[in-house]
DNA sequence: ATTAGTAGTATACAAAAGGTTAGTGATAAC
DNA sequence: GTTATCACTAACCTTTTGTATACTACTAAT
């Protein structure tokens, strides 16, 4: 019944689920522009809307949820007029660097390799 | 004139093109199984298709031809009857093993996160 | 009294990504 | 003679993602 003892099947599977979870995190236009505003020092709502070009209200916002959501941002609020609230990257977020590191060099050396190619 | 000497500006928007390059390329749904087809060896369209559970001719066609273009991929047309395409992956695919390591070695570490914390 | 700033939400719309279905034309199996 | 296989493609539909604009309710400055 076709047993194969090469590691495609279930080790493939869960590398695969975990590639997966880790662009679901990371993926998408916005989420590592926030992060990247954050470690530059913004905090607070506007201030990040103006330091990301071309970021709607509505996509900062929701962004922001999922990042506080995954452990990367904690949300405080200051209450009194006006009222602040000020997001702050956790630690957590450092774990990242490994990540990022990876893809910004094979990005840089992918996009180095098209241009030689053309 | 807030003259800082941190790592910011450039270097950063730097770093985020070529992250942004790397997701581009191995970002959406079905880049990554894509290639893992062709890792488990698989090398013919309808074989690809069959071993990638949920995606369609359509979009499995649109996605070999992106990764042909990003030098993943070779496409052989063997003519005759009936005519056999097989799909080689490229040595340069192995490029991507470190990207591919961290994401998925993060991926389950926040994974593992997530479930505890819960 | 108007304007700007605080942190968003509501609504409507546009664009992109992905899914579904059907079909090509030749051949070979049933 | 119907069905299946090969490797796709065209047309259309749905879902997801992102954009634009206006609005909340309060305050402080002009």
């Amino acid at each position: 019944m076709n047993r194969t003892i090469s590691p495609t099947s279930e080790a493939c599977t869960n590398r695969l689920t975990s590639i997966g979870d880790a662009l679901y995190v990371i993926g998408g236009k916005w989420k590592l522009r926030v992060i990247v505003a954050l470690l530059e020092g913004s905090k607070r709502f506007n201030e990040i809307q103006r330091s990301i070009d071309g970021i709607s209200a509505r996509v900062l916002s929701s962004e922001l949820k999922e990042l506080e959501l995954n452990g990367f941002v904690t949300r405080i609020v200051h209450t009194g007029t006006p009222i602040v609230v000020e997001y702050q990257i956790t630690e957590y977020a450092d774990t990242l660097s490994g990540v990022l590191n990876s893809l910004s060099s094979w990005g840089a050396m992918h996009r180095d390799k098209l241009r030689r190619e053309r």
